[in-house]
DNA sequence: ATGGCTACTCCTAGTAGA
């Protein structure tokens, strides 16, 4: 079974290149983010024709989140419980082939000391309540997506440059590390111990030419899930060529 | 080559991303 996660910058302008990289990869669960669509704009049609029913919780311009599936799926939240209809939309949870799984785009934070940066600390806080409000760590979850976090120094470019900057600030490092102690696995580094394994790149500068990347993009897995993972891999071919996103997919194999 | 931002909007300038 592969499930994969992309924030793509858009569905309406990456359409072609997720079609084609859905035929080419055949995942059976994609959580997408960053969909920046309306839900009655949803490319629902487009996906159907390759087989996936898309689950959503998407909203114009900004954020917005997918859940798109090969077997029958169904939508067990689309937002916090603290949250109202105006939410912003960064979170859907799917059952889908007997597991919990989350699509998430964690707050960018904009600056660190600013009020989008206490915004995304808050959320995250908000986001570990439901966690643990919701699930357990001995059944069977995935927590895929663009968590605007990255974790360790092995995770940055140039630590030195990036230590104390959005992203790779303390307390955000500490929020990830919150999850993880809620009794999640941070599946690619089941695997792979080495650092330059990135997910983003800047689209500025050259960065993807140069290597400056930050790996952000997660897919966690509870204990049972990560005795069944065999592989993760990054697609960074999805970063070059035309109009790619500034985000790289991530894919997980697991044992059936 | 993997390339020097991109995508959005009550759209041509301002905001957000990371």
């Amino acid at each position: 079974m592969k499930i994969a996660t992309w924030n793509v910058n858009s569905i309406r302008t990456r359409l072609p290149r997720l079609l084609a990289w859905l035929e080419r990869r055949r995942p059976d669960v994609v959580c997408l983010q960053e969909t920046k669509v309306a839900d009655d704009q949803f490319p629902f049609a487009e996906l159907a024709g390759l087989g996936y029913t898309a689950l959503v919780a998407g909203q114009q311009t900004y954020n917005g989140v997918a859940v798109l599936a090969r077997a029958g799926a169904e939508a067990i939240a689309r937002r916090l419980p603290d949250e109202g209809d105006d939410a912003q939309r960064r979170l859907l949870v799917a059952r889908v082939a007997g597991l919990t799984v989350m699509s998430v785009y964690g707050p960018n934070g904009q600056e660190v000391g600013s009020d989008k940066y206490a915004y995304k600390l808050d959320w995250y806080r908000r986001f570990r309540a439901f966690l643990e409000a919701s699930a357990k760590p001995d059944e069977a979850v995935v927590l895929c997506g663009d968590l605007n976090i990255a974790p360790e120094d092995r995770d940055v470019w140039d630590p030195e440059k990036w230590r104390g900057q959005i992203m790779f600030s303390d307390p955000e490092r500490a929020a990830f590390h919150d999850l993880i102690g809620w009794g999640l696995r941070d599946s690619l580094r089941l695997h792979r111990q080495e650092g330059g394994l990135f997910t983003w790149w800047d689209y500025r500068a050259g960065a993807f030419h140069r290597g400056w990347g930050l790996r952000i993009d997660h897919v966690l897995l509870t204990p049972a899930l990560a005795a069944r993972c065999h592989s993760v891999e990054i697609d960074r071919d999805e970063r070059k060529g035309k109009k790619p996103s500034d985000h790289a997919p991530v894919v997980v194999t697991l044992a059936d």
